[in-house]
DNA sequence: CCAGCAGCCTGTGCGC
DNA sequence: TGCGCACAGGCTGCTG
């Protein structure tokens, strides 16, 4: 699912691309995704294309931007119309919105229309409750005094506190089984209770799959693809996600599976011990 | 104030 | 073959 790394890679493909160029039209085809005045982004310029946490910005020349979470199912590929790639073509029965670009096409499809699209005055941004209150961002401004701070200050498991948007900023499920199992910390074990050792152990962690995460385009095990509608790569790289009863990488044990949260949690029962 | 959980959705894969 | 169900899960909003 579209964590850091995934939202990093479509934002870089789409500032790669959409800079530069102009919206022409903008067509709605599922409302209930779309708030805001499409007419406010119509003959406006993309300048620029932001990430906070797992929350697209696309920036404009008239002062207004097209903020956009992707959720879970969320795709943003550009490309002619029609297009395919792969086996993907666009557009296709879930593609819900639809940007006209001079030269492009962007698609936003969703297949559990759990995203949203927001035009937006880009000043207004940090009043929307979902950027305002986004915590620090692992590899941009949260610095290892801080992290210590926020772990100290939380009466969470582990776990819970790295997928916690508002303490950390773009971790999920994924990166933060496969952090833990780096840093070998149980998932369960409380925030507060690590030691300085352990606390960097996870801030390590962190720093090491996101940036793995990155380097491979992203994790593809579910439907997510990059700007141009490719898969990434990281699915290869999971260390415990989704490998329940399979061998731990590190000591050889059985990868097990429990929840928290009502969300699946894999971990290494030899390496992660309470 | 905080933890816990339903709800939002649809496709997939399983057991029966 | 098809039905019912669990599951994938980020975030909001409600409840206790």
């Amino acid at each position: 699912m579209p964590e850091l790394p995934e939202v990093e890679t479509i934002r870089h493909g789409l500032e790669k691309h959409l800079v530069g160029n102009t919206i022409v039209d903008v067509e709605i085809r599922l409302a209930k995704q779309f708030t805001g005045e499409p007419k406010n982004i119509i003959g406006a310029e993309v300048v620029g294309v932001r990430r906070f946490g797992k929350g697209l910005v696309i920036d404009l020349s008239n002062g207004q931007s097209i903020a956009i979470h992707v959720k879970m199912t969320g795709q943003l590929v550009i490309g002619g119309r029609p297009m395919t790639v792969g086996n993907g073509r666009y557009p296709n029965k879930w593609t819900h919105v639809i940007f006209k670009l001079k030269d492009i096409f962007l698609y936003y499809s969703d297949i559990r229309q759990f995203g949203w699209i927001k035009i937006i005055q880009s000043s207004d941004l940090k009043a929307q409750s979902f950027f305002r209150d986004l915590g620090p961002e692992p590899l941009r401004d949260l610095t290892q005094a801080k992290f210590f701070d926020i772990l100290q200050n939380s009466r969470m498991p582990i776990k819970l506190l790295l997928m916690d948007q508002k303490k950390i900023a773009g971790i999920g499920n994924i990166y933060a089984n496969d952090a833990l199992f780096i840093a070998k910390i149980h998932p369960k074990r409380m925030a507060s209770s690590l030691t300085q050792k352990e606390k960097t152990a996870v801030f390590n962690g962190i720093e090491e799959v996101l940036k793995k995460g990155i380097e491979v385009g992203g994790a593809s095990e579910w439907n997510y693809v990059n700007a141009l509608g490719e898969k990434g790569g990281y699915q290869n790289f999971f260390q415990v996600y989704n490998r329940e009863g399979e061998l731990c990488k590190r000591c050889g044990g059985v990868i097990e599976r429990m929840k928290m949260g009502g969300r699946g949690t894999f971990y290494c029962p030899g390496c992660q011990r309470l």
